[in-house]
Formats: structure tokens, C-alpha cells, sequence
DNA sequence: GGACTCCTCTATCTTAAGGGGGAGCGAACA
DNA sequence: TGTTCGCTCCCCCTTAAGATAGAGGAGTCC
């Protein structure tokens, strides 16, 4: 039996899926939202002021992502207890947020049971990942990093710029553009440009 | 004054956020929930059998997505209100279902008065659209439309196919496959076959 | 029947993209 | 110190992509 109630702050920039959350953790004894957060600023702001046994977050938030915000709260205070959730699936995102030092991912489309369950787990510092989520997470090990600079020129590639306009912008020469393309193809093992951004897309490298 | 509740049905496969819904319904005092459903199949089955004044639709959702949904519930009753509730923003999304006959359109980051607000224009028949959804189902006028053929070649240059492949999968010829593309292009003023992938996706023509 | 759209196919030509090499240079690191 | 890694640049070569221009057949609409 806890001594104090689980307090709970929710980040995320859907007001409705805030209210979703507030309705489920509230409807428990053994825990209670103490703030809600609409965008990653806030979240931060927030957190410093509650300092709250777990904090529920969003990957994507206006002014500042949740991978951010993870590393920021986590420099706040080393122990905090994050929990992700998100629609977001790609085994990039997951990883990053786990080995920023989340300590739970959940998908918006998991049943109230799974999310009280991963709340609750988080809140007592024991890791929560779902079966789906970790086989991804595990699926990344393995896999290349792509360089920022990679990053870089894959995220103008995904914009349908050509290798000229890139090298343009980042200026640099084409032929330096076209060795970047070559490796990003290489590490994400496909044939083409297009290919290439469907594959990060799907994986979470670049979000369109 | 009205009579009678306003009777809700809401289609969302996030129970987090079907519970936020409710929470917010459920607190008028001129409106309730009457049925929940996960996926689209059950949305249609749901509508049947308690026939409400409003349906609060997800446009992404298992077995069925959310314009079959608007086409099949307006064939059982022509009068059904229907508000799309999502976080799609792409034009063609909006001018799809409008243009299929739902009332209302909002997006997921609304504030709870909105959604009060757009559920009880919708009940009355009268539609409802924010000026910046509305703005884009006006820039969707006077754009192209692609045929069935061009969105199928679409689909594939998304998953990163070449021509030749996307020929062998359609059982038409090399030539015909860049016949489409080029006119995939032209429609979407894009340069390459990238650039359009990028143009199709912010449109919301294709779902990666 | 004529006008129209869509799908299909043809051919030629130019340019962009991609494969396979190699190489210099600075920073980090052991 | 030597080694590794990331970024930059260069070469040649083959193939895919895109631009241009045309044309026949099936279907629809008026």
C-alpha cells in the first residue's frame, strides 16, 4: 500500500486526449493529475514546479519535441519517471526515447487497463514497454546511425529537393551531395531516393 | 430550448481519446454519449442501431476508414450528421468528406469549446468548419484531380518503386508507367517523383 | 455522330540519379 | 602516436528518370 497518491502531470497538445488521460488517471485511488502541459515548453516549465512522481508525454509537441523535453527533464532531475505516449511507431523513435532514458512507450491506441499499468509500473521506476514496442526497439540494434549531416541532407531528399538544389543549400558540391545520398541509400538499404524516404518515414527518421 | 439530448456516437480507435470525448460531452448538460466505437465497421453497425443525432468520426481507423464510413452511414440515412474529428489536415482529406456530404470537420488540437460548439451546429444540420480547415478545402478548388490509374502508379512511386517495377505490378508497359507519372507531376506541380511524393502526402492524396 | 476523358502504347532525347572506386583533411580518441 | 570517423571532393560509367510529341481504342456524355 503507497503512502501518497501517484502524481501525474499529462503533455500533450491534443486538449482532448489531455481530458482522455486526466478522466482515466483520475478515476483511480492511487493516483491524481496535478498539471497538464499543451507543448513542450510548458511541460518543462511545469515539471520544475510539481516535480511529479511520473510524467505522461507526447513525442510531437509545438516549440518542443518530446526527445527534447525527455533530455531536458531528465537533467532536471537524473531519476524522473517519463512515460511516452504517442502514435508514433517507428523503431528510431522508440529507441531514442528509451535510451535518452524514458521509461515506458506506449501507443495512443492502447486500452485504459495498459496505460494504468504502464503509469503505475513507471511511477515505481520499473521499465514499461509492450511486447509490439520493444520488438521494435530491438529491431533497431543492428541497424546503422545515420550522421546529422546524413540526417541533414536525407530530410531535404524527403522535401523532393535534387541533388544540385541540396548541394545548394548546404552548400557544398554536388558530387559531396551525391556521396551523402550513396551512404544514406547504403545504410538504409534501399535502391532508390524515394524508397530511401519511405523508409525513414517509416522507421522515424524524418517525420514529413 | 431543446427537448430532447443531443445524442452522440463517437468512431475513434483511441480509447484515451474516445474517454476524453466523453468527458467533454457527458459534462453538458444538453448532450450524452450513446455508443463507442473502435473501428469502422462498428461505427456503422453502432449508427444503425441507435441512429444518433451526431456522429463524431476519426478519419484514420481500422477495417474501414473514415470517408467509407461517411458514404455507408449516408446511405442508411441521408440526413445523418456527421463531424470528422482528426489530425489530418491535408486538402484532400477535408474536401473528400465534405464533398461526400459529413457537416463538420474539425482537427484533434481543438479546444473543448470548439468541439461543443461544432457538435451543436452539426445536430441542427448546420455545418461547421474553422476558417483555416475551411481555407484549405478552398485551395483544394481549382487543383487537378487524379484518376484512379494515376493514384495507383501514386502509391507505388510512395513506396518507393521504379517504373519498371510499378509497370510489372500493374501488367502495363514501361512507357505507360512514365505516361502516368509524368502526368502525376504536371497535376501536382512537382519536378521529380520525390517532390510529388512530398506534394501527395501534405495534400493527404496518400497515407505512408 | 462528335466531343470528351482515360488508359494504353510508341519513339527519341536530355538530364538526373546511382554504383564503384579513391583520396585529403580535421577532430576525437586510445 | 596512430587510428578511426565524418565531411569533403574527384573520377568514370551505367541506368533510371523526365521532357516532348504523337496515336489508337474504349467509354461516356450531349
Amino acid at each position: 500500500m503507497k503512502s501518497h497518491k501517484i502524481r501525474v502531470i499529462l503533455a500533450d497538445d491534443h486538449p482532448v486526449v489531455r481530458d482522455g488521460l486526466a478522466a482515466i488517471v483520475n478515476q483511480q485511488a492511487d493516483m491524481e493529475v496535478v498539471a497538464e502541459a499543451g507543448d513542450g515548453d510548458e511541460a518543462i516549465t511545469l515539471y520544475e514546479q510539481h516535480r511529479p512522481d511520473v510524467m505522461v508525454l507526447d513525442l510531437r509537441m509545438p516549440k518542443r519535441d518530446g526527445v527534447a523535453v525527455v533530455q531536458r527533464v531528465l537533467e532536471i532531475n537524473p531519476k524522473a519517471c517519463i512515460l511516452i505516449m504517442t502514435t508514433y511507431d517507428g523503431d528510431e523513435d522508440i529507441f531514442q526515447c528509451l535510451s535518452q532514458g524514458a521509461k515506458g512507450y506506449l501507443l495512443k491506441d492502447a486500452p485504459r487497463q495498459e496505460i494504468l499499468t504502464a503509469i503505475r509500473a513507471v511511477s515505481e521506476d520499473r521499465p514499461y514497454t509492450s511486447s509490439t514496442v520493444a520488438a521494435k526497439a530491438l529491431q533497431r540494434m543492428g541497424k546503422p546511425s545515420l550522421t546529422q549531416r546524413e540526417l541533414d541532407v536525407l530530410q531535404l531528399v524527403a522535401e523532393g529537393r535534387s541533388n544540385k538544389d541540396i548541394a545548394r543549400r548546404l552548400s557544398i558540391t554536388e558530387g559531396t551531395a551525391k556521396t551523402h545520398v550513396k551512404a544514406i541509400l547504403t545504410k538504409l538499404d534501399a535502391i532508390s531516393r524515394t524508397e530511401a524516404v519511405a523508409v525513414a518515414h517509416k522507421r522515424g527518421l524524418i517525420h514529413l
